[in-house]
RNA sequence: GGCCCGUUCGUCUAGGGGUUAGGACAUCAGAUUUUCAUUCUGGCAACACGAGUUCGAUUCUCGUACGGGCUACCA
């Protein structure tokens, strides 16, 4: 059997969607664990809707996401270019082939009169399109004399080429996840395959391309399905049906609520990102969220990504990206779309965090806190992130609620104040504060066990007086297991920190 | 509207002619961390509907309903 190509095609029309970006995942897991190749082709025959920008973005969601490519745009390969307007010249010859063999034409039509052929077809009836029966009514090289194409291609004269489909015949393909589908002419339409602007369709262009960096396996979302059978179509009259690659069209991942497949729109709409990478419109300058900004870690978009319409066969959740190459199949894609569920990225983010080591963290963080103002050294910054990475989703997080550990608290949590720090609290920590200047190694064990014994030693309920020692030294309610966070504190902050708290915060009614 | 694809807990899904229909997220309860978050344990929760085939259908077939995609000189 010859070697596996793939090729993942987007657009570069703006950021690159989350669906695109499973797209794209699949393609790669496929290659790798076939050995084969994986190639990044930019599909940018609409000129009009080419957005600055894009293409670059693309590319770097793919690095960030550790999707990597043997060939393509960015990187070359022997069957390039891998750009289609790069390869504007090449395609004209195949579309003339068609021609020749009477399986294209030209066609004449303004825009007016297909929008009036179109119209007249609707209300008697009809489908809308230009077809076996609409197409002699048209003005193209069926219906004009072989002079009159002549004159006008001479004069000038804008035309496009259309493919010519057959007035009623069957067309089936075996999809790799669906299996047999099976489509009659009848009801597709004679599809533009070159535009008057001399560039190909899509359509077109993705045949040319497939066929001559010798794709074997077309792996795209559902959208293709009903476009398949055109492109069977086109693989038979150019006379390459022995080497089209296979089909496999994957499910489409849906909105998470209602009806539709997920868009750009919803991300922001819900509150979470349906890009990988933040993303700036050049033309509205509106800006869009994305996952890495957000702080997701690669490898959990991708391991949340992977699920999503494929399943291994045992119940492993969590995979490593070896993993997931060793275990995908293409045989284990459902067929039908999934609502896409941003709480289950969020588990998966939490379980990649954990894994993260705490430095590596720590190195991430320390500008975010020099921004803040905050200098910091990266054995104590990770020692805080030891403390708190646990109680996050996002490792960004841990900027917003771990200012503590470097500034004394003035802000207190007002409903803990009104509720723990109360009567002779603040006179019981102050006396505490006399225990704690005796302590000569100031670690949490030592901390811990004399506490205790202050607590038992004074009468008072150990419970009651944590709360108001953490609100004391930290300002809030919740955090990491006191002791440690004592401890990294360090003993002259937490007695000043207490001191402040006492002299400051004023006691509610006694209890 | 037409064509194509699909339908198992709220969500992602496993399974498959005879199962207590399994897992994960979410949710709820208990434990632990004298807090919050984590973690652990447990609970709630599903085969869209109707026929047919069969001793037996959630599983196979056909319909219906519902959902999705496509229906451009866009990809």
């Amino acid at each position: 059997m010859s070697q596996v190509r793939v090729r993942f095609a987007p657009s570069p029309t703006g950021a690159l969607h989350i669906g695109g970006v499973r797209t794209a995942l699949f393609n790669y897991l496929f290659a790798r664990k076939n050995n084969g190749i994986n190639i990044l082709r930019i599909e940018d025959t609409d000129q009009t809707r080419f957005v600055p920008g894009a293409e670059n973005y693309i590319i770097e969601s793919l690095k960030w996401l550790g999707i990597t490519f043997d060939e393509g745009v960015h990187i070359g390969g022997e069957y390039g270019p891998y750009r289609q307007s790069d390869r504007k010249p090449m395609y004209r010859q195949y579309v003339e082939q068609l021609v020749a063999s009477g399986h294209a034409y030209y066609a004449f039509d303004t825009p007016e009169e297909l929008e009036e052929m179109r119209q007249r077809l609707k209300d008697s009836g009809m489908s809308p399109q230009y077809d076996a029966t609409s197409r002699m009514s048209m003005k193209n090289s069926l219906t004009l004399s072989a002079d009159e194409v002549k004159l006008k291609l001479d004069a000038g004269v804008p035309y496009v080429i259309r493919i010519k489909l057959p007035r009623k015949e069957e067309v089936r393909f075996n999809d790799l996840i669906r299996g047999w589908v099976s489509f009659n002419t009848a009801q597709l339409d004679d599809k533009v395959l070159m535009k008057n602007d001399g560039m190909p369709t899509y359509h077109m262009a993705n045949i040319v391309d497939d066929h001559f960096m010798k794709i074997t396996h077309v792996i795209r979302g559902e959208e293709w399905l009903s476009s398949a059978p055109l492109h069977v179509m086109l693989y038979k009259y150019l006379g390459w049906e022995d080497t089209m690659p296979q089909f496999a069209h994957l499910p489409l991942i849906l909105k998470p609520e209602g009806n539709g497949k997920l868009s750009k729109r919803d991300g922001d709409r819900l509150g979470f990102p349906v890009f990988p990478l933040e993303w700036k419109d050049p033309n509205t300058g509106e800006i869009s969220s994305g996952y890495r900004e957000t702080g997701y870690e690669p490898e959990a978009v991708i391991n949340f990504l992977a699920l999503l319409g494929w399943h291994p066969s045992d119940n492993q959740e969590l995979f490593s990206i070896e993993e997931l190459i060793n275990a995908f199949s293409l045989e284990r894609i459902s067929k039908n779309g999934a609502k896409f569920d941003i709480d289950k990225a969020k588990w998966f983010n939490h379980q990649y965090l954990m894994k993260r080591t705490d430095e590596d963290i720590a190195k991430e963080l320390l500008p975010i806190f020099n921004n803040k103002g905050i200098s910091t050294d990266l054995s104590y910054l990770t020692k805080v992130v030891s403390l708190t990475k646990e109680k996050v989703t996002f490792w960004k997080e841990i900027a917003d609620i771990a200012e503590y550990f470097f500034k004394t608290p003035t802000q207190f949590d007002t409903k803990v104040v009104e509720k723990k720090w109360k009567g002779s609290i603040p006179e019981n920590l102050l006396k505490f504060v006399t225990r704690l200047q005796n302590i000569s190694d100031f670690n949490a064990q030592q901390i811990e066990s004399i506490f205790h014994s202050f607590a038992e030693e004074n009468e008072i309920n150990a419970g009651s007086l944590m709360q108001p020692l953490r609100l004391a030294v930290s300002g809030q309610a919740g955090g990491p297991p006191l002791f440690e966070m004592l401890e990294l504190l360090g003993k002259d902050n937490v007695i000043n920190r207490i001191k402040w708290a006492c002299d400051n915060l004023s006691a509610s009614s006694q209890s």
